[in-house]
DNA sequence: ACAATATTATCAAGA
DNA sequence: ATAATATTGT
């Protein structure tokens, strides 16, 4: 009984085994937290007549989730059965399907992503005849998020404004379709398991009695919609544990409410507050730096992150020439972190947006670097993914338009848009779906008869591909259907190697089928599970997750993580703090709690980079450093200089001297040269050496350019 | 209807 | 720089 407690320090020990009842857990970065929400489960079990059939815990991502079961179960020694562990979705899903029917929803009902999300509220505004001009679908889009992430229906909201009205027309025409279709978005989930509760006395009771604990992790993190769900159902008995940490709040531009954390004290009553502040992960010189960044930001809970080991090394900071240059750098450095006999996968290079993650890729396959990414365009996303799953969808359903729109013509198969336009609008016109539509228009004789065969075939084709999966397993089923469907011929003729890239992805989808355990007791099918976790799940990778690989992320997905060797890179004004968040007040406080994120990420050695000069989004731009490195102090940080000094042309290099290093390199003042991009063109400068040197070519087409030597890849033109 | 080509929009983070 | 979209020729 008390070794649950052994390996604990005093304030994980008084967190641990608080008597039951609110509580609320200020865990600083690597203070134990997982381990504290771990142990405490395992005692409440152990020490309390709660059984795991009276637990929720929610976490912040799916693998957390997992994770936080295993270890639970590891502690316990037996399977935890009956607990729910998830996200606030995947919980809130798991209480739809139970409750369909006092949901109001069909039995089957459509996990909708943002990008179907998106696809369908374009056809809305197309239809609703509205300026999409004025009003870009992907800013109602975002809109419509907000307004459900705080829990506002259409019907709630007035519009004053003919801005507003246009946005609610939208939302309003976007709900219907979304009834009409069985669909339901991400934000729907949260509100409608609310509503769900909030409706029904008798679930509401039900529910109240059986979890009399819930746990959430990430508190900081949960938006207006979740707390809602979350006070309900726990009422006036259900005891909540939140643990979190205002300085990690990060998703404000989601809807999170960091008030959430900040108040809960006055809204649940005797709360047992515990802060834990010791630090198990970072050196003192890491510790010194987060602690000083996060200090300028006010309003905090208060919190000081302490450690006992020593200051180890200081950070460094490297001023990158630009963002090659930046990414070349941190290549180096992990390839002489490896050397030293370390493993890649303990180091991570953190970025603040997913376009910088490219320069990187690019710099880490240049020198054989294995790498993972994590996040950016999640495997489920990809466009032939999601063709193949709309099949899958098909197959299920044939009244899912968003599937059946997505690859009525992928591959092409004689459907052009306007046979599409004339099902659609005869869809729309009648209320009924658009497959009902299609054999319509086909009875009526509404179409040329070579767009009617068309439809005809690709309507067999379905029921076909319904047929011949009936008794296959998943991974069977999706194997078929990328044959059938034709998208497998369709990719195999597409050249290059973006078409490889889909073919290794279609077949990944085959092994993820393979591999995907799906629970038997539920009542829907292994091919629903399947395409509802692909839809939810956010894709935490499953191949070489355990091959020893460098770790890419944006730092929002840093979270929760840890890693002995830690890169910042881009660490500029505009970038990071990123441009967007200057407007509105608070972004700017969140930016900074996103740096306090990234630096406490790091256990041994923290590098943070910057380039003087970047090229995003084919512009150039001089940012200069951060003002979050200007906010760490200097003794725990110093730069990084290079052996050779970089001295920066401001004129043309004398002849004389440039002749000089050009030999050096084995190349001629004057001689012709070919450069990759820019083709054919004349050296006319050298400046520096070895690894530094960089070439003036004056090519025929581009220009006068100044090229690093290391990366320009010239080839000489031999003289004919 | 399709494929090839020209034009234009986008460019912060994610379940 | 790239991706999505519009236009044009077959």
């Amino acid at each position: 009984m008390t070794d649950l407690l052994a390996s604990l320090n005093e304030a994980q020990r008084e967190a641990v085994a608080a008597t039951p009842g609110n509580q609320l857990i200020l865990a600083g970065a690597g203070s134990g937290k997982t381990r504290v929400l771990v142990h405490r489960i395992a005692w409440l079990l152990q020490n309390t007549d709660i059984t795991p059939h009276g637990i929720m815990a929610v976490t912040f991502t799916n693998k957390a989730a997992r994770e936080m079961r295993e270890r639970i179960e590891e502690v316990l020694g037996f399977p935890a059965r009956g607990m729910w562990v998830g996200t606030f979705h995947g919980l809130a899903h798991r209480l739809l399907k139970a409750h369909f029917k006092d949901a109001k929803l069909p039995e089957s009902f459509q996990i909708l992503d943002s990008d179907d999300q998106l696809r369908l509220i374009k056809k809305l505004v197309k239809q609703l005849n509205i300026d999409d001009e004025r009003f870009p679908a992907k800013d109602i889009q975002w809109w419509i998020s907000a307004q459900k992430d705080e829990g506002l229906r259409a019907a709630h909201i007035e519009a004053y404004d003919p801005h507003t009205q246009a946005q609610l027309t939208v939302y309003s025409a976007y709900e219907e379709a979304c009834l009409r279709g069985g669909f339901v978005d991400f934000g729907e989930l949260l509100l409608r398991a609310h509503e769900l509760l909030r409706d029904n006395q008798h679930l509401l009771e039900h529910y109240r009695q059986r979890f009399q604990y819930l746990l959430v992790d990430e508190f900081q993190d949960t938006n207006t919609i979740q707390y809602a769900w979350l006070r309900l159902l726990a009422g006036e008995t259900g005891a909540v544990t939140a643990v979190g940490d205002d300085d990690q709040s990060i998703y404000g531009w989601r809807g999170a409410k960091i008030e959430n954390i900040q108040q809960f004290e006055q809204e649940f009553s005797n709360v047992r507050r515990t802060k834990l502040e010791q630090n198990y992960r970072s050196t003192g010189s890491i510790l010194t730096a987060a602690n000083a960044v996060i200090e300028n930001n006010t309003d905090r809970l208060g919190k000081e992150l302490r450690t006992d080991s020593g200051p180890g090394e200081p950070l460094s900071l490297y001023t990158a020439f630009n963002e090659q240059d930046e990414a070349h750098f941190v290549v180096e450095r992990i390839q002489q972190w490896v050397d030293n006999g370390h493993r890649r996968d303990s180091c991570a290079i953190l970025y603040r947006s997913n376009a910088q993650s490219r320069v990187l890729e690019e710099a880490l396959i240049r020198n054989g670097v294995p790498y993972r990414i994590y996040g950016g365009q999640r495997f489920y996303d990809r466009l032939e993914i999601k063709n193949a799953l709309a099949y899958l969808r098909l197959i299920i359903g044939r009244n899912d338009d968003t599937a059946l729109e997505r690859v009525i013509n992928v591959p092409t198969r004689g459907i052009g848009g306007k046979t599409v336009d004339i099902v659609r609008d005869f869809a729309r016109d009648h209320g009924c779906s658009m497959w009902e539509a299609m054999q319509q228009v086909i009875q009526h004789k509404l179409l040329t008869a070579r767009a009617g065969n068309a439809l005809i075939s690709f309507m067999h084709l379905i029921d076909q591909m319904d047929e011949a999966t009936d008794d296959l397993t998943l991974a069977e089923m999706a194997e078929q259907v990328i044959e059938m469907s034709g998208l497998k011929d369709h990719h195999m003729k597409e050249k290059g190697e973006k078409a490889q890239a889909r073919l290794e992805n279609l077949s990944e989808l085959v092994s993820a089928a393979k591999v995907y355990d799906y629970d038997d007791e539920e009542p829907t099918s292994p091919l629903r599970q399947f395409l509802d976790d692909a839809a939810l799940d956010a894709g935490e990778q499953q191949a070489d997750e355990h091959s020893d690989s460098v770790q890419l992320m944006t730092l929002h997905s840093a979270k929760g993580l840890e890693f002995p060797l830690v890169f910042m890179v881009g660490v500029e004004k505009n970038l990071f703090p990123h441009k967007m968040s200057f407007d509105e007040p608070g972004r700017l406080a969140e930016e900074r709690r996103l740096c306090y994120v990234g630096i406490t990420r790091a256990m041994e050695k923290l590098y943070i980079c910057y380039a003087e000069s970047r090229r995003l989004h084919g512009k150039e731009s001089f940012n200069g450093p951060s003002n979050f490195i200007k906010e760490i102090p200097s003794e725990v940080i110093q730069e990084v200089r290079l052996r050779t000094e970089i001295t920066r042309p401001t004129t043309v290099a004398s002849g004389y001297a440039s002749q000089e290093a050009a030999n050096d390199l084995g190349l001629k003042i004057g001689q012709r040269v070919f450069h990759q991009k820019f083709g054919e063109g004349v050296l006319t400068g050298v400046e520096g050496s070895g690894g530094n040197a960089r070439v003036q070519v004056n090519f025929d087409y581009e220009g006068s350019k100044w090229l690093v030597m290391q990366y320009a890849n010239l080839r000489p033109m031999d003289e004919f």
